[in-house]
DNA sequence: GCACTCACG
DNA sequence: ACGTACGTGAGTGCC
């Protein structure tokens, strides 16, 4: 049944104002705008509409101005209430604006008053058979219930959390009065809120039991006329016209037309970023977390104030050449069709100069030597997505753009890597907002051209300036160009692999149903779940959830099926995800061209998507079987794969001084056993198979941020043993407790923690009372160092091999964290993969060795 | 649009 | 007592 919910604006706004009133201190905006009860009133409207869905109605109710009907018939209606404080009065509008922010249908009409709005829907959404809630707090509206079975009035109640709903049948029995009596009550006994007087020397008690004694007005009026003589009957006698007159006010019309604005009111889910300008300009901070957090600790106020919050869109004039511009030229970037420069067409470019917007066209841009040489000019350039400008240049058989000096996408990023993933969002970091429309592109542009100096110093204080300018800009080029390059794939080799794994799929398929007893989907959890802990009866682990591959481990000798299940997925995962997926991202090239994602992740890590080519399997020969399908066609350049062994530990044993580990490094033995023997206290030679793998478990725990219960469900362990065994790790190997406690202490402190190239993270809940998020922020804070650390370090080595590249042609093709892929010409074979490896060993110099290790083959297959 | 699952480092 | 390993992207089912 589809629900319409019926909000009384007034009512609500009254209620919002009041309650977030009482400290005398009022919530206001920055130009002085008390802002309490929009605060209040939003997060009400958004409980209400959290439970509406498609085809559901939500509409809101106000009073206008003008005074109502029952004002024109009745002078003293409401005049003895004293006048909305200025303070909400001037919310009231603002009010609206949320609701139209929103997408929230609202309506006043002069001459009327919200109720009878509200009343009127309210029978037009029971008529069509919706199940209505009518948002109050006013008595008047009981009388709505007589409107039909599926109605309710919700009042709000004191800290507007605590509701009370009314309805036809419990009405009574709550309120001693049926809803048709609701306003033959007010007749009678009056309502002093609307200064109805109703009959003089009868109240509210003796209304109730006249009520209940005859039913309804009329009744009472007949009655008392029999008996003229009775006390009571001569008051309700006298006062007749009275209380019919308020009875008749009391009334909430429920006849407006409303039909149209019932189809308005049709609930829109909406995008929570639609509201951004909206909380900006009413400084509703709480609600742009992010953006809140990062003002809070990165922006002092002074800088705050710098940032000007107007939006004032800009002319954007259109010229064929570049000779039309007649002032210097800052800087360029583009507009495309679409996010993913790989594939989107170029549209134009955006040029800017101090104070002008220009917007040039692909097709004038290709005859405009101007423009040509613009680009390869030394002149130093702002732009705005360097990576996507310098792609979609090439793909346009223009040059990359020589010598920019600043990109504020890269550069928000490194102030702070939870923004950027959305061009439209970084701006919400400067308190600025851009519409997403054909000149947003240009828009943004010329904003950075304004925010550039400001946030360059920024960059330069916090000492990030120098991984900008010598690491994120530099490798924005070579990430333009290993995009470009694309990587080999073979669809027929793909495509073979897929027929196999298809029969496997379709066999495991019929198994599975035979022995399940029937057919469902098993590619569905829930139904999955269902067959094997409901049907099946399997019991389920304490802590077990789901069906995840671990669970279905655990029990794989309770039903001979769970092994198929198991295989199925394997195999299912195989196809979906890589063989019918992959070949979607094919040029005609025979190549595959991801996009490298360079202001993504929160640790400073590149992500790969469409298609990401940092995932394909290899931990199991099934899956490992897709590497077959990446070469280069007669096998005419080698791939050449040089990854970094224990990365992540080496950076840890430097960044945590652990002169212990350092020393096994530079022994050169195999980690997990050497740290096995120096924990346990035996020779290498003597570690178990056993005791190798509790120290791997461990040195990847420490990394990750360890504790007792992560350990031991990895390793199978009582939560006491793992802690134990914690334990002597840290006794064994000096330097970690303390890595640890410092930086959690650091991030406690600055909000943030660093990198050893000065990157940055926030972590905005490390102070937090909640013990999960808290924790959670923690074990963050310590992988962040490291894991970005070796993100910093990896970047730098891509650098250096592109720069000892440039007089050969082997080129960089794929990063994959720890790993560089690189196409080698066979001439260049036996002389390049040595250098290389020596380039990564080399790109920094830390307290341990590092060592890369390499491989050359035909395939990605071969050279793991 | 989100939860679940699973691929990688 | 709390509820857990860190960082990603993508396909599927289901509201």
């Amino acid at each position: 049944m589809s629900k319409t919910y019926i909000i009384d604006g007034n009512s609500l706004l009254f209620r919002s104002y009041y309650s977030t009133s009482y400290t005398g201190n009022l919530m206001v905006n920055k130009d002085g705008i008390p802002t309490n009860a929009i605060y209040a009133f939003h997060n009400l409207i958004n409980k209400i509409k959290s439970d509406l869905g498609k085809g559901d109605h939500i509409f809101v109710s106000f009073d206008t101005r003008k005074p109502s009907f029952r004002k024109q018939e009745y002078a003293e209606y409401k005049a003895q209430r004293s006048k909305a404080p200025d303070e909400l009065v001037i919310q009231m509008p603002i009010a609206r604006e949320l609701l139209d922010a929103m997408n929230i249908f609202w309506l006043e009409k002069d001459g009327y008053e919200g109720d009878d709005l509200a009343g009127s829907m309210a029978k037009i959404a029971a008529q069509k058979g919706d199940q209505v809630i009518l948002f109050s707090s006013d008595k008047d509206f009981l009388q709505l219930l007589d409107l039909g079975e599926n109605i309710t009035v919700r009042f709000l109640k004191k800290g507007l959390s605590e509701v009370v709903d009314y309805n036809k049948n419990n009405l009574h029995s709550l309120f001693g009065i049926y809803p048709n009596q609701v306003v033959d009550f007010k007749g009678i006994a009056g309502d002093p809120s609307d200064n109805y007087l109703g009959i003089k020397g009868v109240g509210e008690k003796t209304t109730f039991k006249l009520l209940n004694e005859f039913g309804n007005i009329e009744n009472i009026f007949e009655n008392a006329k029999k008996d003229p003589s009775n006390k009571l009957n001569q008051k309700l006698i006298e006062g007749e016209k009275e209380a019919l007159f308020f009875k008749k006010l009391a009334t909430i019309i429920t006849d407006i037309d409303l039909k149209e604005e019932y189809e308005k009111s049709s609930y829109v889910p909406y995008d929570e970023n639609k509201l951004t300008p909206f909380y900006l300009k009413y400084q509703f901070n709480q609600f742009l977390s992010k953006i809140s957090s990062m003002h809070d600790i990165v922006l002092n106020q002074q800088q705050l104030s710098l940032f000007n919050t107007e939006t004032k869109k800009n002319e954007v004039i259109s010229i064929s050449s570049l000779s039309e511009i007649k002032e210097e030229i800052e800087g360029i970037t583009f507009d495309s069709s679409e996010a993913n420069e790989n594939v989107a067409t170029l549209y134009s470019f955006f040029l800017i100069s101090s104070s002008k917007i220009y917007k040039l066209p692909l097709e004038k841009a290709k005859n405009d030597s101007e423009f040509n040489k613009y680009l390869q000019s030394e002149k130093s350039k702002i732009v705005f997505d360097l990576k996507g400008l310098n792609v979609l240049l090439f793909r346009n058989s223009f040059s990359f753009v020589n010598n920019p000096r600043f990109d504020l996408l890269i550069a928000t990023y490194l102030l702070n890597p939870d923004f950027g993933q959305k061009k439209e969002e970084i701006f919400f970091f400067y308190n600025r907002v851009i519409n997403k429309d054909e000149n947003f592109m240009g828009e943004a542009l010329y904003t950075s051209y304004q925010l550039e100096e400001e946030v360059t110093s920024t960059l330069k204080e916090q000492g990030e300036y120098d991984l900008f300018k010598n690491v994120e800009l530099p490798l924005s080029f070579l990430l333009a160009k290993m995009e470009i390059e694309g990587f080999p794939i073979n669809t027929k080799i793909l495509s073979d692999i897929e027929i196999e794994y298809n029969k496997k799929i379709e066999q495991l398929k019929s198994n599975i149903y035979s022995l399940v007893g029937k057919e469902f989907n098993i590619n569905s959890p829930k139904q999955l779940e269902d067959i094997l802990f409901v049907d099946l009866g399997i019991k389920k682990y304490k802590g077990e959830k789901g069906t995840g591959s671990e669970v279905l481990l655990s029990h794989i000798y309770d039903h001979e099926v769970i092994p198929l299940i198991i295989e199925y997925r394997l195999y299912s995962k195989i196809v979906s995800t890589y063989t019918s997926a992959l070949p979607k991202h094919v040029g005609l090239d025979n190549k595959i061209h991801a996009i490298y994602n360079q202001a993504l992740t929160s640790t400073g890590r590149l992500s790969m998507s469409e298609p990401n080519l940092q995932n394909i399997s290899i931990r199991n020969e099934e899956g490992k079987q897709l590497r077959k399908a990446f070469f280069y066609p007669n096998n005419d350049f080698y791939l050449l794969s040089i990854d970094y062994s224990q990365i992540e530990l080496r950076m840890l044993a430097h960044l945590a001084k652990i002169k212990d580990l350092q020393e096994i490094f530079a022994q050169g033995h195999d980690i997990h056993s050497a740290t096995a023997a120096k924990v346990f206290n035996k020779k290498i030679e003597d570690v178990s198979e056993d005791e190798r793998r509790k120290a791997k478990a461990v040195n990847f725990g420490i990394i990750y941020g360890i504790s007792p219960f992560g350990l031991s469900t990895q390793l199978g362990i009582s939560r006491e043993e793992a802690k134990n065994l914690i334990e002597s790790f840290k006794n064994t190997f000096n330097g970690i407790s303390q890595f640890q406690e410092e930086t959690i202490k650091y991030a406690k402190e600055k909000g943030y923690v660093k990198t050893i190239l000065n990157r940055r993270r926030y972590l905005k809940e490390i102070n937090s009372s909640n013990f999960a998020l808290r924790n959670f922020n923690e074990r963050a804070a310590i992988n962040t160092v490291i894991q970005g650390s070796a993100a910093d370090l990896i970047k730098v080595a891509m650098l250096k091999c592109e720069e000892l590249l440039k007089e050969y042609k082997t080129k960089i093709v794929l990063q994959i964290h720890d790993e560089l892929i690189f196409k080698v010409p066979k001439d260049e074979v036996d002389i390049i993969p040595e250098k290389l490896q020596k380039c990564m060993e080399e790109a920094m110099k830390l307290d341990v060795p590092l060592v890369a290790d390499k491989k050359v083959a035909n395939t990605w297959y071969e050279v793991h």
